[in-house]
DNA sequence: CCTGATCCGACCACATGCAA
DNA sequence: TTGCATGTGGTCGGATCAGG
């Protein structure tokens, strides 16, 4: 039976030494594939059944499976590439899963990345080193292709890490290669750090909700929409907004084109908007930035 | 019948408070 | 001190429903 997926836990140091793997973070939705003789079930990293969510998954699955004598339980990510980045999406792939249309064309074709084994041979190996885990991945007989294969390892996590900055991808992954599997992050054996941009960007005004503010509304400096940000606000810049709303208020947002699902908020705009510092992932095909964050945000006096 | 607005649930990340 | 559970917040697409 699957269990929730070890998790890696965030930072931004890189582990180094020969107890340590580096893989690439492949940027999709977490999978575990559950491979019993003649049949395939996915599950999401909350174990709800995905199963007829991948059907190209489940199938190349199923066609390998039909030769197992006992159970295997696999773990990895399903992506979507983006064609023209070369490098997985993650709103292409959340694209995919809601689209009940199996692939809307071939673009949104999903791909199973493979990194980690829970059990084979009807046998928990999850107590086994990862270095293990992953000999025993390798070895199995799964017909790689393009759809479906076993991620790579390398030793040298600063040179992944500069490959990956070069060329875009989220970040890397560094495995302990004794640790065992242990569900969720109770561990400190597997580590990810993840590419970080930052913008320079003006908050318009913020989000009031239950009598105070709960999220920015973002420009960048060409006066263009660009998200909303909640991660970072602590009481004191809540209150700092609060007052530059009664010292510059506005009856409207300095902007235009802003999405009609701002109005149904209430907005507290500001007659001039106070320049800040925002981290994100990325932005999305809207335009929008992906989990913005609020590094910066200027104590002013006036 | 179609369209748009709205709600909902799925994903992700982080802040916070509490417990070990 | 550290990790976990909880809550908040963001985006997105599907489902639903109201109104033309």
């Amino acid at each position: 039976m699957p269990v929730p997926p070890m998790s890696p836990l965030l930072s931004s140091h890189i582990p180094t030494g020969t107890g340590w793997t580096h893989q690439l973070k492949w940027d999709g939705v977490r999978i575990l594939a559950l491979c019993s003789p003649g049949s395939v079930q996915l599950y999401s990293k909350k174990l709800l059944n995905k199963t007829s969510i991948y059907p190209e998954v489940t199938g190349i699955l199923n066609q390998w499976s039909r030769t197992l004598q006992h159970p295997v339980l696999l773990d990895g990510e399903v992506v979507v590439m983006d064609p023209k980045m070369l490098r997985p999406s993650f709103p292409l792939v959340l694209q995919r899963e809601r689209t009940r249309a199996q692939g809307a064309g071939k673009a949104l074709q999903a791909i199973y990345v493979l990194f980690d084994l829970l059990a084979c041979n009807g046998k928990d190996v999850r107590a086994c080193p990862y270095s293990e885990r992953y000999e025993r991945l390798i070895s199995l007989p799964i017909p790689s292709s393009e759809r479906c294969f076993v991620t790579d390892c390398f030793d040298d996590g600063d040179a992944l890490w500069q490959w990956v900055n070069e060329r875009g991808w989220e970040g890397i992954v560094s495995k302990r290669l004794d640790s065992p599997y242990v569900e969720g992050k109770q561990h400190r054996d597997w580590i990810k750090k993840k590419k970080d941009m930052q913008l320079e960007s003006f908050a318009i005004g913020y989000v009031r909700k239950d009598n105070r503010p709960s999220s920015i509304v973002l420009a960048d400096s060409a006066g263009q929409y660009i998200g909303k940000a909640s991660i970072g606000l602590d009481e004191l810049r809540r209150q700092l907004l609060t007052a530059w709303a009664i010292k510059h208020p506005a009856d409207r947002p300095t902007t235009q084109g802003l999405p009609a699902s701002l109005s149904k908020e209430q907005i507290i705009w500001y007659r001039h908007p106070i320049p800040c510092l925002i981290g994100a992932l990325e932005y999305t095909d809207a335009g929008l930035l992906r989990h913005p964050r609020i590094l910066t945000l200027p104590l002013l006096n006036t």
